[in-house]
RNA sequence: GCCGAAGUGGCGGAACUGGCAGACGCGCCGGACUCAAAAUCCGGUUCCCUCCGGGGAGUGUGGGUUCGAUUCCCACCUUCGGCACCA
């Protein structure tokens, strides 16, 4: 009679995820000063959830799963690996949810955490919980305030009043790295351009710097992103003068070799030499394509423009060419002035088209300068520097790239700690007084400028400077300022001196590895590079770059886009949770395929993995049963110890999360034909150890089976070299490189020997037809090639 | 236009360093158990031909290198992602 217990993963899981809890299995000390630390460490992050929905969806369950598993073959191989968890929980998603709810941000905000907290234990993921942070929390947000005004002190912070994006619906300025195609990123509202001072971060300081990984092993997909989005051309700086007024006016080029190919000059509308020295008729060409929004002037195919009735100087050659105002010429890149080379720039050349001027070529075929008078015949490239040399222009670098807007006139967010005092200017709030606590307050809904500006108990205050009347900064931050430290908060969560220890976050990071999405490549993982990189410059951080390694997981979609909340098409674990339990959604989800991939989400999946999982469990109690305690290693010895090897490589060399399961699947099949061999129990134990990382309860309860306890802190097995060395193996033969004929080999034989034992083959033999080879390839221990 | 990634059975995918293409799983087909079904187990499953021994073709397309190419090189096609009147 069958004695095996059915497989009951609620029960299971709900015991196990109790022990871990009360031993507090996967809390993790810092290291002391002064004391011994562990030689190898790990720090393993994936990006924090936004609580902005009250449900994990089946992404977070791929990105959190992914690090787990990373998380427990470290620990097991003797890693000191530290896994903490936090909450993105300021910012205009996490606002515009609590409106639509008609609750106060906090209160939905707070209740979400704690849905998705429950999710997460639920989900038995092992996370240091006691680091947890949230970013509306005062005792994080205090430093945030508190770095923000060492970004002011350092110059990496500053006011000022200029053109920023505006979301009409969304009633914010929001950053360049969130319009996509003239959109707001988070509501699809048509952006505005509005002149506003608001608070910037210097991101341009580090703009070259910015373009090197020097210590960072990120995917090339996102360092060309990052690189593509910071823009970096290099050019010259000439010099153009105004033949009517004498003025000079500078323009960038990145093309200094085609100077005699220049037949006429362009301004942007929004360049103050139109207002200035115009004609009427310019002047009203330039107000109206300024009054243009975004989206249509880069949307527009047709060239227009003005004739502006001035000329400049061809520094070049002294040739004078009219001087035209177009939008097509932006005034936010390089100096909002070009020289017009229309034979050699297809934006210049429809220009000149539409406008009939003329095009000089002055480049040939063969990329040698013609018509430039002492430089023809000279390569272009040479020419570059030769006429810069020439006309004593200077070499410039221009970037895309453009400094970061981090004010925000909403509510939910971090405080600016900053004072406006009509006699002292702008002040920071003394660090004693820090934080600035945001107010609970009653009419927290968007009106077009900050809510915080109306509640007069936090605008009025005194002056720290002078004593005198003050207003505080009605602006809260950006919610990225929150997530470019974060993860260094992480790791002293709960100091109360300071935003963290050096010697502790010196000792973690850079982050060993960082799970999350390609999304935010051009903003959060840029924005914390930058934080890095400054706090290095003070002398905060020892490093400068956050992230050593990076990974990108896929979308999990459904219904061909990627689940999201403001989609609607989100699937969270809950359910199959119920039905199949944790551990067969945490296999379900990396089974699906290659991590880094897109992946359209299907419960069926878990039919098949609900389906191994009662098929361990009942091959576990059978070889419990039946196999002997230990015995002679066999073929089942030298297949588990292949199987640590190749698992043991896809996790931790390779980031290859979806072989492992195949390969233990592989395993367990193997064995289920021999659950009573010699051996069994070892393969058995070996397969319950390898997939402990994906599958933690049933695997511990296993464990147990076995005889064993304790398999989250069991070393992580290593494979036995010598048990992977067969003595015999699969000869191949092929002729002519088709494959005629395998068979068992000896693996100890030499070349010739195998070479005889190919042409012994009588299929081979048929096939060769009494021809001699002319040539004969070995590959030892895999095949032998007779080519005739 | 520039930059990046990817194209393999009905499906998800595997093949890591140039060496047996299709592991593992889903689905489907057949069988066992059952009054029946579910569950479970066993077998089959790239395509074409076959005298059932096997033979031929095959990894987006066309070339090339090589004894040998999913893997390397060239050209092209398609899909996805990023940037874009950026001078």
């Amino acid at each position: 009679m069958d004695t095996t217990p059915r497989y009951e993963p609620h029960e299971i899981e709900q015991k196990w995820q109790r022990v871990w809890e009360d031993e507090r299995a996967f809390s993790v000390p810092n290291p002391v000063e002064g004391q011994p630390t562990a030689e190898k460490h790990w720090y393993q992050l994936e990006m924090l959830p936004y609580p902005s929905g009250p449900s994990l969806h089946m992404g977070h369950v791929l990105n959190y799963t992914m690090g787990d598993v990373q998380t427990h073959v470290r620990r097991r191989s003797g890693w000191h690996v530290v896994r903490p968890m936090g909450w993105d929980a300021f910012g205009l998603p996490a606002e515009n949810a609590a409106i639509k709810e008609g609750r106060h941000p906090r209160v939905t905000i707070e209740a979400n955490i704690e849905t998705m907290r429950a999710q997460m234990k639920r989900l038995g993921w092992a996370i240091d919980w006691e680091r947890e942070v949230a970013a509306h929390q005062p005792t994080f947000y205090r430093w945030t305030q508190w770095l923000f005004q060492q970004f002011v002190a350092h110059d990496l912070c500053y006011r000022k009043e200029g053109p920023v994006n505006w979301c009409p619906n969304d009633q914010t300025v929001i950053a360049n790295e969130y319009v996509v195609d003239g959109h707001c990123e988070r509501c699809g509202a048509e952006v505005e351009i509005r002149n506003m001072t608001q608070w910037f971060m210097r991101t341009t300081a580090y703009a070259d710097e910015l373009l090197e990984y020097p210590d960072a092993e990120w995917p090339e997909k996102t360092t060309a992103i990052q690189r593509n989005w910071i823009g970096r051309s290099e050019g010259a700086e000439v010099l153009f003068k105004v033949d009517e007024t004498g003025d000079d006016i500078a323009v960038f080029t990145t093309r200094p070799d085609t100077l005699f190919g220049a037949t006429f000059f362009v301004l942007a509308p929004e360049h103050p030499f139109v207002d200035a020295h115009a004609s009427d008729e310019a002047k009203e060409y330039a107000r109206r394509a300024g009054a243009r929004s975004v989206e249509e002037r880069s949307a527009a195919t047709e060239k227009t423009g003005v004739f502006t009735g001035l000329h400049a100087v061809n520094p070049v050659n002294g040739e004078k060419m009219p001087i035209w105002v177009a939008d097509y010429v932006l005034m936010d890149y390089g100096t909002g002035a070009i020289m017009a080379v229309p034979a050699h720039d297809e934006r210049d050349g429809e220009f000149a088209e539409t406008f009939s001027l003329p095009v000089t070529q002055v480049i040939d075929e063969d990329g040698k300068l013609i018509n430039s008078g002492r430089f023809d015949g000279m390569p272009a490239d040479e020419a570059k520097t030769a006429i810069v040399a020439e006309i004593g222009a200077k070499a410039t670098v221009n970037y895309r790239l453009r400094d970061w807007s981090v004010s925000r006139q909403r509510y939910w967010g971090c405080p600016i700690p900053f004072i406006h005092c009509e006699k002292c200017g702008v002040v920071p709030v003394p660090e004693s007084d820090l934080p600035v606590i945001l107010p609970d307050i009653e009419d927290y809904a968007p009106k077009g400028m900050s809510p915080l500006a109306q509640n007069a108990e936090f605008m009025n205050v005194t002056c720290p400077s002078c004593g005198g009347a003050a207003q505080r900064d009605p602006d809260t931050m950006d919610t990225f300022v929150d997530s470019s430290w974060y993860f260094l908060r992480y790791i002293d969560s709960h100091n109360n001196e300071a935003p963290f220890d050096p010697f502790v976050v010196n000792y973690w990071l850079p982050v060993s590895q960082y799970i999350g999405g390609i999304d935010h490549s051009t903003g959060h993982l840029l924005y914390s590079r930058f934080f890095v990189k400054a706090m290095n410059d003070w002398g905060m951080v020892g490093f400068r770059e956050p992230f050593a390694r990076l990974f990108h997981q896929g979308w999990v979609t459904l219904g061909g886009t990627k689940m999201s909340k403001t989609k609607g098409n989100v699937e969270g674990p809950d359910e199959i949770v119920d039905r199949y339990g944790a551990d067969a959604v945490r296999l379900t989800i990396l089974f699906m395929g290659p991590a880094d991939q897109d992946m359209e989400w299907t419960p069926a999946g878990a039919d098949g993995i609900g389906r191994f999982l009662r098929r361990v469990w009942r091959l576990v109690h059978e070889v419990a049963a039946v196999a002997p305690a230990s015995g002679e290693a066999g073929a089942l010895t030298r297949k588990a110890n292949e199987t640590i090897a190749r698992v043991t490589d896809d996790v931790l060399r390779r980031y290859q999360f979806h072989t492992p399961i195949s390969a233990v699947m592989e395993l367990c099949n193997e064995i289920s034909a021999a659950p009573d061999a010699p051996d069994a129990r070892f393969a058995t134990e070996t397969a319950v150890s390898l997939i402990q990382p994906y599958a933690p309860h049933i695997a511990e309860e296993l464990w147990g089976v076995l005889g064993h306890e304790r398999l989250w802190e069991a070393p992580w097995p290593e494979a036995d070299e010598s048990q992977l060395v067969r003595a015999k193996f699969e000869l191949v033969v092929q002729v002519n490189g088709k494959v005629r004929d395998r068979f068992e080999a000896d693996a100890s034989l030499g070349e010739e020997e195998l070479v005889a034992l190919a042409r012994g083959s009588e299929r081979v033999a048929a096939f060769l037809d009494g021809a001699e080879p002319r040539k004969t390839i070995v590959v030892p221990g895999k095949l032998v090639n007779l080519v005739v």
